[in-house]
RNA sequence: GCCGGAGUAGCUCAGUGGUAGAGCACUUCAUUGGUAAUGAAGUGGUCGUGGGUUCAAUUCCCACCUCCGGCUCCA
């Protein structure tokens, strides 16, 4: 019996347990999921996660009585009669009308269903022991906020226990692997309450990730063409106004500073700023294409609800760069962007993504033509790269379409970071121009990307990556020197000295504790590299080196374990 | 923001209408170690914040703050 099949059919039959146990429950709809499945109710009463064993056993007293999934045929008329107290169903019944299908309904036990199927035949095809009710949680009526919340019941199924079981563990693996644990048990980051929901404080460890980081990219993008440029974190409303920020993103931004009877904004993105360095003299198509990057912090107003440790966030700073160009040389821009945007996630490992072409949406500015000519840049570079994408449909921006990539979570959760957008909407409102050839002025073409998203999601779905044990090249410590006894504490020093000499980042963890105890310390830290001097050591003048996760690999010279670890930090790997 | 859950030591958590406890961490002393926890003692808490009920609140009630799981929204 196919699983996705069994899921949809228990969907049903929670629907039914709560039908039973909650008599004047209205129903929402309830499909099957990538693990399970789930039910909306509009419950006559809140329940709780202490229900759910109720409903569970209700469950399973249902599917023991081996009842059939019966599918019938019915009108409009005979479904509204059927639904008359169900509202939900009956505002799906009446968009039924309009297309030709006929309505089916499936029945099991005395729960009918409006519902296409398939399902099981009865109820015992399904593993009695194979689901489980996981959690409850709000969920707005197909999907918009302006309707009301229904309660949703999360389940998850498989094929038989063992698999169930298997999933279960895999979670609680996953969770491990939550960069917010990984972030206080390797001391990368924190909050504070009274700092404020979603602005995170960079501890030491932390702040050497995120400058390593920062120094790869600078690198990067310095062979790549671009120019630096840094700008403020606040400025006058006005800018704002002329941006369309003002109007168009005003719930996302934080309320005016006043100044001198001038109102400010702390600023929610980098654009246009980097707009007016452009305009700040009269460019020359033999400039272009220009390229701005800017590592710019930026404030924007996120609903309480969505923060989450490092990947949503009020306070972020973005790999931001802005390229002007002429029409000619999106293209070619557009393909070296989608380049370097591979590029730079395969670097830290990345190779599973999803890749989104959002195209435009019903309300844009800008000409059909320009939008047809970018959109078909965006696609081409990802064509030529052979790369996998979905097209979202109208998800492009008013102001231009996108390509987006998103990176998920250990939990499976997907979340933003590069995005490639084209804009139509800044040139316009801060008349961007360049001289052309024939010297006339000509409105350039302005792509806005950032290829990490922000530090602090990037960060975030990197620990969840690695489960916190960074690659050589990432770790913010790198070695650790441990002396067996007291008598090996000069040879450390000497060792840890001419590591760091040569830019290794490197710790003496002297003789307090056992040897023991310093190793599992090192081990829970995910500490690359352990050396271990003792006695053999300082006679052989080598050093014993412990591997993260393998142990010991071995004794060898200073020199040769220097070769060793450059050798890997080049690779990156 | 909305629905549901939770906030007790630096961390992970137990506990109770009569002002609190464990393990780890930290400090001190002893131990001088050979690849994932040496032993002992000690320090440490306005029990998230503010109100209310009560002779008495960390415990009960209300509001707010923060966090967790979703929804909606997003880098």
């Amino acid at each position: 019996m196919n699983i996705k099949t069994i899921r949809h059919s228990l969907a049903h039959i929670l629907a039914h347990a709560v039908l039973d146990l909650y008599p004047e429950t209205k129903f929402g709809i309830g499909p099957a999921t990538e693990t399970g499945f789930y039910y909306d109710f509009d419950l006559p009463s809140p329940i709780s996660e202490k229900d759910l064993k109720k409903i569970e056993k209700r469950m399973k007293q249902i599917i023991r009585k081996n009842l059939p999934f019966k599918k019938k045929f019915i009108t409009q008329k005979e479904a509204k009669k059927l639904f008359r107290d169900q509202p939900y169903k009956l505002e799906l019944i009446k968009e039924l009308k309009n297309s030709k299908e006929k309505i089916s309904i499936y029945q099991v036990g005395n729960f009918v269903d409006l519902c296409r199927g398939p399902h099981v035949k009865s109820t015992k095809q399904i593993p009695l022991d194979g689901f489980k009710l996981i959690k409850t949680a709000g969920a707005y009526w197909r999907g918009s906020e302006k309707n009301p919340m229904l309660t949703r019941i999360y389940g998850i199924a498989f094929a038989s226990k063992k698999e169930l079981e298997e999933y279960l563990k895999q979670i609680e693996e996953a969770q491990k692997r939550d960069h917010r644990v990984l972030g206080q048990k390797l001391e990368l980051f924190m909050f504070d309450e009274e700092i404020g929901a979603g602005l995170p404080l960079w501890l030491p460890k932390g702040t050497i990730l995120r400058k390593i980081i920062e120094n790869y990219l600078y690198q990067e993008l310095n062979k790549a063409g671009y120019q630096w440029i840094i700008s403020p974190h606040i400025a006058n409303i006005q800018l704002w106004k002329t941006s369309g920020h003002w109007d168009f993103y005003r719930e996302n931004i934080y309320s005016p500073i006043k100044i001198d009877n001038e109102e400010y904004l702390l600023k929610p993105m980098n654009c246009p700023f980097h707009v007016k360095v452009y305009n700040h003299k009269i460019r020359s198509y033999k400039d272009l294409p220009i390229r701005f990057a800017e590592l710019g912090t930026v404030y924007r107003y996120e609903k309480s609800g969505v923060l989450h440790g490092l990947t949503r966030v009020r306070g972020f700073t973005q790999d931001d760069a802005h390229i002007i160009c002429t029409k000619e040389q999106m293209e070619k821009e557009i393909l070296n962007l989608v380049k370097l945007a591979i590029k730079v996630l395969k670097t830290f490992g990345f190779k599973d993504f999803e890749i989104y072409l959002a195209t435009r949406p019903k309300k844009f500015i800008g000409t059909i033509s320009n939008w047809q000519k970018a959109t078909k840049a965006l696609r081409q570079a990802l064509d030529k790269m052979k790369l996998k994408y979905e097209i979202d449909k109208g998800g492009g921006a008013f102001y231009g379409p996108k390509i987006d990539i998103k990176i998920k979570d250990s939990l499976g959760r997907p979340w933003q970071c590069t995005t490639i957008q084209v804009d139509f909407n800044l040139p316009q409102r801060f008349k961007m121009e360049y001289v052309d050839k024939d010297g006339k002025r000509k409105e350039p073409i302005m792509i806005h990307r950032a290829l990490l998203g922000s530090i602090e999601r990037f960060v975030g779905v990197l620990l969840e990556h690695y489960a916190g044990a960074l690659p050589l090249w990432l770790s913010p410590e790198q070695i650790w020197v441990i002396p067996v006894g007291a008598s090996h504490k000069n040879y450390a020093k000497k060792i840890v000295q001419e590591l760091q000499e040569m830019s290794f980042r490197v710790k003496l963890k002297d003789e307090k504790e056992t040897l023991s105890k310093r190793i599992r310390e090192g081990e829970i830290q995910k500490i690359p590299y352990i050396l271990v001097v003792g006695d053999k050591e300082v006679k052989s003048k080598k050093v014993r080196i412990r591997k993260r996760h393998k142990g010991d690999i071995g004794e060898k010279t200073l020199a040769e374990f220097i070769k060793l670890i450059q050798n890997e930090i080049k690779k990156r790997k």
